[in-house]
DNA sequence: ACTTGAAGATACCGATCGGTATGCTATATT
DNA sequence: AATATAGCATACCGATCGGTATCTTCAAGT
Protein backbone atom coordinates (compact mmCIF):
# COMPACT_ATOMS: atom_id res chain seq x y z
CA UNK A 1 0.00 0.00 0.00
CA UNK A 2 3.04 2.00 -0.17
CA UNK A 3 2.33 5.13 -1.88
CA UNK A 4 -0.39 3.32 -4.93
CA UNK A 5 -1.90 6.55 -6.35
CA UNK A 6 1.74 7.83 -7.11
CA UNK A 7 2.56 4.90 -8.83
CA UNK A 8 -0.60 4.87 -10.93
CA UNK A 9 0.28 8.43 -11.56
CA UNK A 10 3.69 7.80 -12.63
CA UNK A 11 2.64 5.04 -14.96
CA UNK A 12 0.15 7.53 -16.21
CA UNK A 13 2.38 10.19 -17.71
CA UNK A 14 5.14 8.00 -18.66
CA UNK A 15 2.99 6.04 -21.12
CA UNK A 16 1.60 9.53 -22.15
CA UNK A 17 5.34 10.87 -22.57
CA UNK A 18 6.29 7.73 -24.34
CA UNK A 19 3.41 7.85 -26.57
CA UNK A 20 3.39 11.47 -27.27
CA UNK A 21 6.42 11.10 -28.90
CA UNK A 22 5.97 7.60 -30.57
CA UNK A 23 2.86 6.10 -30.74
CA UNK A 24 0.51 3.52 -29.02
CA UNK A 25 1.48 0.53 -30.67
CA UNK A 26 4.64 0.89 -31.09
CA UNK A 27 5.67 1.68 -27.26
CA UNK A 28 5.92 -1.65 -24.90
CA UNK A 29 4.46 -2.02 -22.04
CA UNK A 30 8.18 -3.32 -20.16
CA UNK A 31 9.39 0.36 -21.49
CA UNK A 32 6.43 1.99 -19.43
CA UNK A 33 7.33 0.10 -16.81
CA UNK A 34 11.51 0.82 -16.89
CA UNK A 35 10.97 4.46 -17.67
CA UNK A 36 8.67 4.96 -14.73
CA UNK A 37 10.33 2.92 -12.23
CA UNK A 38 7.98 0.22 -11.87
CA UNK A 39 7.93 -3.52 -12.30
CA UNK A 40 5.40 -5.17 -14.01
CA UNK A 41 3.81 -6.66 -11.25
CA UNK A 42 2.90 -3.28 -10.74
CA UNK A 43 1.73 -2.33 -13.82
CA UNK A 44 -0.76 -5.29 -13.87
CA UNK A 45 -1.81 -4.36 -10.65
CA UNK A 46 -2.87 -1.66 -11.74
CA UNK A 47 -4.06 -1.96 -14.81
CA UNK A 48 -5.75 -4.55 -16.77
CA UNK A 49 -4.14 -4.04 -19.88
CA UNK A 50 -2.30 -1.95 -22.05
CA UNK A 51 -5.21 -0.41 -23.71
CA UNK A 52 -6.76 0.20 -20.24
CA UNK A 53 -3.83 2.00 -19.16
CA UNK A 54 -4.14 4.08 -22.71
CA UNK A 55 -7.66 5.07 -22.16
CA UNK A 56 -6.94 5.90 -18.00
CA UNK A 57 -4.16 7.62 -19.81
CA UNK A 58 -6.58 9.81 -21.73
CA UNK A 59 -8.53 10.50 -19.43
CA UNK A 60 -5.65 11.91 -17.23
CA UNK A 61 -4.35 13.76 -20.00
CA UNK A 62 -8.16 15.59 -20.88
CA UNK A 63 -8.24 16.36 -16.73
CA UNK A 64 -5.20 18.44 -17.53
CA UNK A 65 -6.50 19.81 -20.71
CA UNK A 66 -10.02 20.69 -19.67
CA UNK A 67 -8.27 22.95 -16.43
CA UNK A 68 -6.13 24.41 -19.03
CA UNK A 69 -9.38 25.09 -21.32
CA UNK A 70 -11.55 26.44 -18.59
CA UNK A 71 -8.59 28.84 -17.89
CA UNK A 72 -8.63 30.59 -21.04
CA UNK A 73 -12.53 30.14 -21.48
CA UNK A 74 -12.67 31.76 -18.26
CA UNK A 75 -15.87 34.34 -18.11
CA UNK A 76 -13.69 37.06 -17.20
CA UNK A 77 -11.96 37.31 -21.11
CA UNK A 78 -14.38 38.17 -23.73
CA UNK A 79 -14.83 35.98 -27.05
CA UNK A 80 -12.25 38.07 -28.91
CA UNK A 81 -9.83 37.51 -25.68
CA UNK A 82 -10.71 33.68 -25.42
CA UNK A 83 -9.88 32.73 -29.04
CA UNK A 84 -6.43 34.74 -28.71
CA UNK A 85 -6.07 32.71 -25.58
CA UNK A 86 -6.69 29.68 -27.70
CA UNK A 87 -4.15 30.76 -30.27
CA UNK A 88 -1.81 31.13 -27.58
CA UNK A 89 -2.13 28.18 -25.37
CA UNK A 90 -1.53 25.97 -28.91
CA UNK A 91 1.86 27.18 -28.93
CA UNK A 92 2.86 27.87 -25.79
CA UNK A 93 1.33 23.84 -24.78
CA UNK A 94 3.28 22.86 -27.82
CA UNK A 95 6.65 24.33 -26.16
CA UNK A 96 5.72 22.74 -22.22
CA UNK A 97 5.18 19.55 -23.50
CA UNK A 98 8.13 19.43 -25.98
CA UNK A 99 10.64 19.93 -23.02
CA UNK A 100 13.17 17.24 -22.56
CA UNK A 101 12.21 15.81 -26.00
CA UNK A 102 13.45 16.06 -28.90
CA UNK A 103 10.71 17.34 -30.50
CA UNK A 104 9.15 20.66 -31.65
CA UNK A 105 5.59 20.07 -31.58
CA UNK A 106 3.72 17.18 -30.02
CA UNK A 107 0.64 17.67 -31.24
CA UNK A 108 -2.16 15.55 -29.43
CA UNK A 109 -1.12 11.65 -28.95
CA UNK A 110 -4.76 10.36 -28.10
CA UNK A 111 -6.55 11.97 -30.70
CA UNK A 112 -3.79 10.94 -33.65
CA UNK A 113 -3.91 7.54 -31.98
CA UNK A 114 -7.34 7.11 -32.25
CA UNK A 115 -7.46 8.22 -35.83
CA UNK A 116 -5.15 6.23 -36.69
CA UNK A 117 -6.56 2.97 -34.78
CA UNK A 118 -7.92 -0.25 -36.47
CA UNK A 119 -11.92 -1.09 -36.36
CA UNK A 120 -10.79 -3.64 -33.46
CA UNK A 121 -8.89 -1.64 -31.17
CA UNK A 122 -12.48 0.00 -29.88
CA UNK A 123 -10.90 1.16 -26.43
CA UNK A 124 -8.12 3.17 -28.23
CA UNK A 125 -10.88 5.03 -30.91
CA UNK A 126 -13.35 5.42 -28.30
CA UNK A 127 -11.07 7.14 -25.75
CA UNK A 128 -10.56 9.62 -28.71
CA UNK A 129 -14.15 10.02 -29.39
CA UNK A 130 -14.68 11.24 -25.78
CA UNK A 131 -12.14 13.49 -25.98
CA UNK A 132 -13.11 14.77 -28.98
CA UNK A 133 -17.09 15.33 -27.41
CA UNK A 134 -15.52 17.11 -24.57
CA UNK A 135 -13.10 19.42 -26.55
CA UNK A 136 -16.33 20.11 -29.07
CA UNK A 137 -18.20 21.77 -26.33
CA UNK A 138 -15.87 24.22 -25.84
CA UNK A 139 -15.21 25.31 -29.22
CA UNK A 140 -19.00 26.00 -29.65
CA UNK A 141 -19.02 28.16 -26.63
CA UNK A 142 -15.93 30.08 -27.96
CA UNK A 143 -18.50 30.37 -31.23
CA UNK A 144 -21.16 31.32 -30.06
CA UNK A 145 -19.36 33.55 -27.61
CA UNK A 146 -18.05 35.05 -30.75
CA UNK A 147 -21.18 35.29 -32.85
CA UNK A 148 -23.02 36.65 -29.52
CA UNK A 149 -20.37 39.74 -29.63
CA UNK A 150 -20.99 40.78 -33.52
CA UNK A 151 -17.24 39.64 -34.44
CA UNK A 152 -18.62 37.17 -37.26
CA UNK A 153 -18.82 37.62 -40.46
CA UNK A 154 -22.87 36.19 -41.96
CA UNK A 155 -24.69 33.81 -40.16
CA UNK A 156 -22.79 30.48 -39.64
CA UNK A 157 -23.51 27.34 -37.82
CA UNK A 158 -21.79 27.10 -34.79
CA UNK A 159 -21.47 23.60 -34.21
CA UNK A 160 -19.93 23.53 -37.69
CA UNK A 161 -17.41 26.13 -37.09
CA UNK A 162 -16.54 24.91 -34.24
CA UNK A 163 -15.41 21.58 -35.71
CA UNK A 164 -13.86 23.46 -38.22
CA UNK A 165 -11.23 24.98 -36.02
CA UNK A 166 -10.75 21.64 -34.48
CA UNK A 167 -10.36 19.83 -37.93
CA UNK A 168 -7.85 22.67 -38.28
CA UNK A 169 -6.14 22.70 -35.38
CA UNK A 170 -5.25 18.88 -35.24
CA UNK A 171 -4.27 18.84 -38.93
CA UNK A 172 -1.67 21.94 -39.27
CA UNK A 173 -0.41 19.96 -35.34
CA UNK A 174 0.15 16.93 -37.21
CA UNK A 175 2.20 19.12 -40.03
CA UNK A 176 3.98 21.01 -37.98
CA UNK A 177 4.91 17.69 -36.18
CA UNK A 178 5.52 16.00 -39.67
CA UNK A 179 7.92 18.77 -40.64
CA UNK A 180 9.07 19.33 -36.85
CA UNK A 181 8.59 22.97 -36.86
CA UNK A 182 6.76 24.88 -34.58
CA UNK A 183 7.44 28.21 -36.42
CA UNK A 184 5.19 26.37 -39.07
CA UNK A 185 2.28 26.12 -36.54
CA UNK A 186 3.08 29.71 -36.05
CA UNK A 187 2.87 30.48 -38.86
CA UNK A 188 -0.20 29.42 -40.19
CA UNK A 189 -2.49 29.27 -37.09
CA UNK A 190 -3.66 32.27 -36.10
CA UNK A 191 -4.84 33.11 -39.96
CA UNK A 192 -6.20 30.51 -40.82
CA UNK A 193 -8.44 30.27 -37.19
CA UNK A 194 -9.57 33.47 -38.44
CA UNK A 195 -10.99 32.35 -41.99
CA UNK A 196 -12.30 29.63 -40.68
CA UNK A 197 -14.82 31.80 -38.34
CA UNK A 198 -14.57 34.36 -40.39
CA UNK A 199 -13.55 37.23 -38.03
CA UNK A 200 -14.37 40.50 -39.46
CA UNK A 201 -11.45 42.68 -40.38
CA UNK A 202 -11.61 45.16 -37.67
CA UNK A 203 -11.18 43.01 -35.12
CA UNK A 204 -8.25 40.60 -36.16
CA UNK A 205 -4.60 41.29 -35.01
CA UNK A 206 -1.80 41.00 -37.75
CA UNK A 207 0.41 38.40 -37.28
CA UNK A 208 3.38 41.29 -36.46
CA UNK A 209 1.68 42.62 -33.43
CA UNK A 210 0.96 39.70 -31.13
CA UNK A 211 0.18 40.55 -27.49
CA UNK A 212 2.49 38.27 -25.63
CA UNK A 213 6.62 38.04 -26.96
CA UNK A 214 7.17 34.11 -28.61
CA UNK A 215 9.67 33.35 -26.02
CA UNK A 216 7.55 34.60 -22.54
CA UNK A 217 8.31 30.76 -21.11
CA UNK A 218 7.79 32.47 -17.55
CA UNK A 219 5.31 29.98 -15.44
CA UNK B 1 12.75 -14.30 -62.12
CA UNK B 2 9.55 -15.46 -62.38
CA UNK B 3 7.17 -12.80 -62.20
CA UNK B 4 9.40 -10.00 -59.90
CA UNK B 5 7.61 -6.82 -60.87
CA UNK B 6 4.39 -8.95 -59.75
CA UNK B 7 5.68 -10.08 -56.69
CA UNK B 8 7.10 -6.50 -55.50
CA UNK B 9 3.70 -4.43 -56.69
CA UNK B 10 1.63 -7.12 -54.71
CA UNK B 11 3.81 -6.45 -51.36
CA UNK B 12 3.55 -2.98 -52.26
CA UNK B 13 -0.23 -2.82 -51.82
CA UNK B 14 -0.95 -5.36 -49.94
CA UNK B 15 1.24 -3.58 -47.01
CA UNK B 16 -0.40 -0.11 -48.45
CA UNK B 17 -3.88 -1.55 -47.02
CA UNK B 18 -3.07 -3.42 -44.43
CA UNK B 19 -1.15 -0.17 -43.15
CA UNK B 20 -4.26 1.69 -44.10
CA UNK B 21 -6.64 0.38 -41.29
CA UNK B 22 -4.02 -0.24 -39.00
CA UNK B 23 -1.14 2.20 -38.81
CA UNK B 24 2.45 1.00 -39.82
CA UNK B 25 4.14 -0.09 -36.24
CA UNK B 26 1.40 -2.61 -35.72
CA UNK B 27 1.17 -3.93 -38.92
CA UNK B 28 4.13 -6.89 -38.79
CA UNK B 29 5.81 -8.37 -42.07
CA UNK B 30 4.60 -11.81 -41.78
CA UNK B 31 1.18 -10.82 -41.91
CA UNK B 32 1.79 -8.93 -44.94
CA UNK B 33 3.79 -11.48 -46.32
CA UNK B 34 1.09 -13.81 -45.64
CA UNK B 35 -2.31 -11.65 -46.98
CA UNK B 36 0.06 -11.31 -49.67
CA UNK B 37 0.70 -14.86 -50.52
CA UNK B 38 4.62 -14.51 -50.38
CA UNK B 39 6.85 -15.59 -48.64
CA UNK B 40 9.16 -13.98 -46.32
CA UNK B 41 12.48 -14.35 -47.87
CA UNK B 42 10.89 -13.11 -50.88
CA UNK B 43 10.03 -9.93 -49.35
CA UNK B 44 13.30 -9.60 -48.17
CA UNK B 45 14.55 -10.39 -51.46
CA UNK B 46 12.89 -7.16 -52.62
CA UNK B 47 13.19 -5.13 -49.56
CA UNK B 48 15.83 -4.84 -47.23
CA UNK B 49 14.12 -3.22 -44.71
CA UNK B 50 10.25 -3.31 -43.28
CA UNK B 51 10.61 0.64 -43.23
CA UNK B 52 12.39 0.34 -46.95
CA UNK B 53 8.88 -1.23 -47.86
CA UNK B 54 7.20 1.35 -46.78
CA UNK B 55 8.84 3.91 -48.08
CA UNK B 56 8.77 2.11 -51.19
CA UNK B 57 4.84 1.73 -51.08
CA UNK B 58 4.72 5.56 -50.08
CA UNK B 59 6.06 6.10 -53.33
CA UNK B 60 4.12 3.70 -54.92
CA UNK B 61 0.85 5.48 -53.61
CA UNK B 62 1.92 8.40 -54.87
CA UNK B 63 1.95 7.65 -58.06
CA UNK B 64 -1.39 6.87 -58.07
CA UNK B 65 -2.58 10.00 -56.82
CA UNK B 66 -0.47 12.11 -58.88
CA UNK B 67 -2.65 10.45 -61.75
CA UNK B 68 -5.60 11.37 -59.89
CA UNK B 69 -4.25 14.89 -59.23
CA UNK B 70 -3.19 15.21 -62.50
CA UNK B 71 -6.79 14.56 -63.75
CA UNK B 72 -8.88 16.59 -61.75
CA UNK B 73 -6.24 19.59 -62.18
CA UNK B 74 -5.91 18.88 -65.93
CA UNK B 75 -6.29 22.70 -67.67
CA UNK B 76 -9.52 20.99 -69.21
CA UNK B 77 -11.08 22.34 -66.17
CA UNK B 78 -11.19 25.90 -64.81
CA UNK B 79 -10.17 26.90 -61.13
CA UNK B 80 -13.46 26.58 -60.11
CA UNK B 81 -13.96 23.43 -61.66
CA UNK B 82 -10.72 22.16 -60.02
CA UNK B 83 -11.89 22.94 -56.77
CA UNK B 84 -14.80 21.14 -57.50
CA UNK B 85 -13.09 18.07 -58.70
CA UNK B 86 -10.76 18.04 -55.72
CA UNK B 87 -14.05 18.37 -53.65
CA UNK B 88 -15.83 15.17 -55.19
CA UNK B 89 -12.47 13.40 -55.46
CA UNK B 90 -11.58 13.36 -51.47
CA UNK B 91 -14.73 11.82 -51.08
CA UNK B 92 -14.82 9.93 -53.81
CA UNK B 93 -11.48 8.04 -52.70
CA UNK B 94 -12.80 7.37 -49.21
CA UNK B 95 -15.48 5.29 -51.17
CA UNK B 96 -13.05 3.62 -52.93
CA UNK B 97 -10.31 3.06 -50.56
CA UNK B 98 -12.57 1.59 -48.05
CA UNK B 99 -13.94 -0.99 -50.34
CA UNK B 100 -13.57 -4.88 -48.77
CA UNK B 101 -12.49 -2.92 -45.76
CA UNK B 102 -14.73 -1.92 -42.56
CA UNK B 103 -13.79 1.48 -42.23
CA UNK B 104 -15.95 4.37 -44.26
CA UNK B 105 -13.01 7.08 -44.09
CA UNK B 106 -9.56 5.57 -45.03
CA UNK B 107 -7.35 9.30 -44.81
CA UNK B 108 -3.78 8.92 -45.80
CA UNK B 109 -1.88 6.38 -43.67
CA UNK B 110 1.20 8.00 -45.36
CA UNK B 111 0.81 11.17 -44.03
CA UNK B 112 -0.96 10.54 -40.34
CA UNK B 113 1.62 7.71 -39.93
CA UNK B 114 4.68 10.43 -40.62
CA UNK B 115 2.99 12.47 -38.41
CA UNK B 116 3.07 9.89 -35.48
CA UNK B 117 6.21 8.96 -36.20
CA UNK B 118 9.62 9.42 -33.75
CA UNK B 119 12.71 10.87 -34.55
CA UNK B 120 13.88 7.51 -34.98
CA UNK B 121 11.64 6.85 -37.76
CA UNK B 122 13.90 8.86 -40.11
CA UNK B 123 12.65 7.24 -43.02
CA UNK B 124 9.27 7.00 -42.57
CA UNK B 125 8.99 10.95 -41.91
CA UNK B 126 10.90 11.88 -45.07
CA UNK B 127 8.19 9.42 -46.56
CA UNK B 128 5.28 11.20 -45.68
CA UNK B 129 7.61 15.32 -46.14
CA UNK B 130 8.23 14.19 -49.27
CA UNK B 131 4.30 13.47 -50.18
CA UNK B 132 3.63 16.46 -48.39
CA UNK B 133 5.98 18.57 -50.98
CA UNK B 134 4.05 17.09 -53.99
CA UNK B 135 1.02 17.65 -53.22
CA UNK B 136 1.62 21.31 -51.71
CA UNK B 137 2.46 22.17 -55.44
CA UNK B 138 -0.62 20.91 -56.51
CA UNK B 139 -2.48 23.37 -54.12
CA UNK B 140 -0.49 26.24 -54.37
CA UNK B 141 -1.23 25.59 -58.62
CA UNK B 142 -5.05 25.81 -57.80
CA UNK B 143 -5.06 28.77 -55.42
CA UNK B 144 -3.15 30.40 -57.90
CA UNK B 145 -5.43 29.60 -60.20
CA UNK B 146 -8.26 30.73 -58.25
CA UNK B 147 -6.68 33.63 -57.32
CA UNK B 148 -5.75 34.49 -60.84
CA UNK B 149 -9.44 33.57 -61.76
CA UNK B 150 -10.86 36.52 -59.32
CA UNK B 151 -12.85 34.74 -57.48
CA UNK B 152 -11.03 35.09 -53.86
CA UNK B 153 -11.77 37.73 -51.30
CA UNK B 154 -8.23 40.13 -50.56
CA UNK B 155 -5.16 39.22 -51.20
CA UNK B 156 -4.35 36.04 -49.97
CA UNK B 157 -0.57 34.38 -49.63
CA UNK B 158 -1.17 31.86 -51.68
CA UNK B 159 1.43 29.61 -50.19
CA UNK B 160 0.02 29.84 -46.69
CA UNK B 161 -3.98 29.04 -48.34
CA UNK B 162 -2.70 25.92 -49.98
CA UNK B 163 -1.41 25.00 -46.71
CA UNK B 164 -4.45 25.89 -44.92
CA UNK B 165 -6.32 23.23 -47.68
CA UNK B 166 -3.91 20.70 -46.78
CA UNK B 167 -4.41 21.47 -42.66
CA UNK B 168 -8.20 21.53 -42.98
CA UNK B 169 -8.46 18.48 -44.98
CA UNK B 170 -6.10 15.99 -43.37
CA UNK B 171 -7.67 17.06 -39.94
CA UNK B 172 -11.12 16.39 -41.55
CA UNK B 173 -10.09 12.95 -42.74
CA UNK B 174 -8.60 12.31 -39.44
CA UNK B 175 -11.72 13.00 -37.81
CA UNK B 176 -13.82 11.58 -39.96
CA UNK B 177 -11.90 8.08 -39.44
CA UNK B 178 -11.95 8.63 -35.45
CA UNK B 179 -16.07 9.50 -36.19
CA UNK B 180 -16.13 6.09 -39.14
CA UNK B 181 -18.26 8.70 -40.70
CA UNK B 182 -17.91 9.42 -44.43
CA UNK B 183 -20.80 12.14 -43.84
CA UNK B 184 -18.81 13.94 -41.56
CA UNK B 185 -16.57 14.58 -44.08
CA UNK B 186 -19.45 15.40 -46.17
CA UNK B 187 -21.01 17.93 -43.95
CA UNK B 188 -17.53 19.97 -43.29
CA UNK B 189 -15.52 19.81 -46.43
CA UNK B 190 -16.69 21.62 -48.99
CA UNK B 191 -17.58 24.65 -46.38
CA UNK B 192 -14.33 24.35 -44.68
CA UNK B 193 -12.83 24.51 -47.99
CA UNK B 194 -14.35 27.43 -48.76
CA UNK B 195 -13.90 29.42 -45.68
CA UNK B 196 -10.08 29.04 -45.94
CA UNK B 197 -9.44 30.58 -49.32
CA UNK B 198 -12.26 32.79 -48.94
CA UNK B 199 -13.93 32.19 -52.02
CA UNK B 200 -16.47 34.77 -53.03
CA UNK B 201 -20.33 33.88 -52.12
CA UNK B 202 -21.35 34.13 -56.01
CA UNK B 203 -18.94 31.41 -56.68
CA UNK B 204 -20.54 28.99 -53.66
CA UNK B 205 -22.04 26.00 -54.29
CA UNK B 206 -24.56 25.41 -51.99
CA UNK B 207 -24.59 22.10 -49.84
CA UNK B 208 -27.54 21.00 -51.67
CA UNK B 209 -27.09 21.25 -54.95
CA UNK B 210 -23.82 19.41 -55.05
CA UNK B 211 -23.38 17.96 -59.48
CA UNK B 212 -23.40 14.44 -58.72
CA UNK B 213 -25.38 12.47 -56.31
CA UNK B 214 -23.59 11.04 -53.49
CA UNK B 215 -23.59 7.48 -54.42
CA UNK B 216 -22.16 7.80 -58.06
CA UNK B 217 -20.12 4.43 -57.71
CA UNK B 218 -20.68 3.77 -61.63
CA UNK B 219 -16.96 3.30 -62.21
C1' DA C 1 -1.11 -9.50 18.25
C1' DC C 2 -3.04 -11.43 14.46
C1' DT C 3 -5.32 -11.48 10.11
C1' DT C 4 -6.19 -9.76 5.72
C1' DG C 5 -5.56 -7.88 1.45
C1' DA C 6 -3.57 -4.19 -1.29
C1' DA C 7 1.01 -3.04 -3.42
C1' DG C 8 4.64 -4.61 -5.59
C1' DA C 9 8.54 -7.79 -6.97
C1' DT C 10 10.51 -11.85 -9.77
C1' DA C 11 10.33 -15.05 -12.97
C1' DC C 12 8.30 -16.91 -16.56
C1' DC C 13 4.77 -17.93 -20.50
C1' DG C 14 3.74 -18.71 -25.63
C1' DA C 15 3.48 -15.77 -29.48
C1' DT C 16 5.26 -12.69 -32.47
C1' DC C 17 8.63 -9.31 -33.79
C1' DG C 18 12.09 -7.90 -37.70
C1' DG C 19 15.67 -10.09 -39.83
C1' DT C 20 19.01 -13.87 -41.62
C1' DA C 21 21.22 -18.11 -43.46
C1' DT C 22 20.85 -21.42 -46.66
C1' DG C 23 18.99 -23.97 -50.21
C1' DC C 24 16.27 -24.82 -54.36
C1' DT C 25 14.69 -23.59 -59.08
C1' DA C 26 14.05 -21.63 -63.22
C1' DT C 27 15.67 -18.49 -66.64
C1' DA C 28 19.17 -15.78 -69.07
C1' DT C 29 23.91 -15.82 -70.74
C1' DT C 30 27.92 -17.90 -72.73
C1' DA D 1 25.09 -28.00 -72.25
C1' DA D 2 27.29 -25.64 -68.52
C1' DT D 3 27.16 -21.72 -65.55
C1' DA D 4 25.57 -17.94 -63.16
C1' DT D 5 22.23 -15.36 -60.97
C1' DA D 6 17.60 -13.54 -60.00
C1' DG D 7 13.53 -15.10 -57.63
C1' DC D 8 11.84 -17.36 -54.11
C1' DA D 9 11.11 -21.01 -50.25
C1' DT D 10 12.15 -23.07 -45.57
C1' DA D 11 13.83 -22.89 -41.34
C1' DC D 12 15.54 -20.53 -37.94
C1' DC D 13 17.60 -16.50 -34.97
C1' DG D 14 17.63 -13.62 -30.58
C1' DA D 15 14.73 -10.08 -28.89
C1' DT D 16 10.66 -8.40 -27.50
C1' DC D 17 5.70 -8.56 -27.28
C1' DG D 18 1.48 -8.45 -23.86
C1' DG D 19 0.23 -10.99 -20.13
C1' DT D 20 0.33 -14.34 -15.91
C1' DA D 21 1.57 -17.01 -11.75
C1' DT D 22 3.61 -16.82 -7.55
C1' DC D 23 5.84 -14.79 -4.00
C1' DT D 24 6.97 -11.19 -0.50
C1' DT D 25 6.09 -7.02 2.03
C1' DC D 26 3.81 -3.77 4.50
C1' DA D 27 0.09 -1.22 6.41
C1' DA D 28 -4.58 -1.01 8.07
C1' DG D 29 -8.63 -3.27 10.61
C1' DT D 30 -10.12 -5.87 14.37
Amino acid sequence: MRNAAETRDKLLETATGLIWQSNYSSVGVNEICKQAGVTKGAFYHHFDTKADLYVAASRHYWEGMKRDLDAIYSPAYTPLEQLENLIQLIIQKQISECICRDLEVAGCPFFTAGGQAGIDDIKIRRAAQEMEEHVQKYSVALVRGLKGEGVLNGDPDIEQVARFLHHFIQGLLVYGRLMNSLDAVRADLREGLYRLIDLKDEYRIAESEQPYSKASDAA
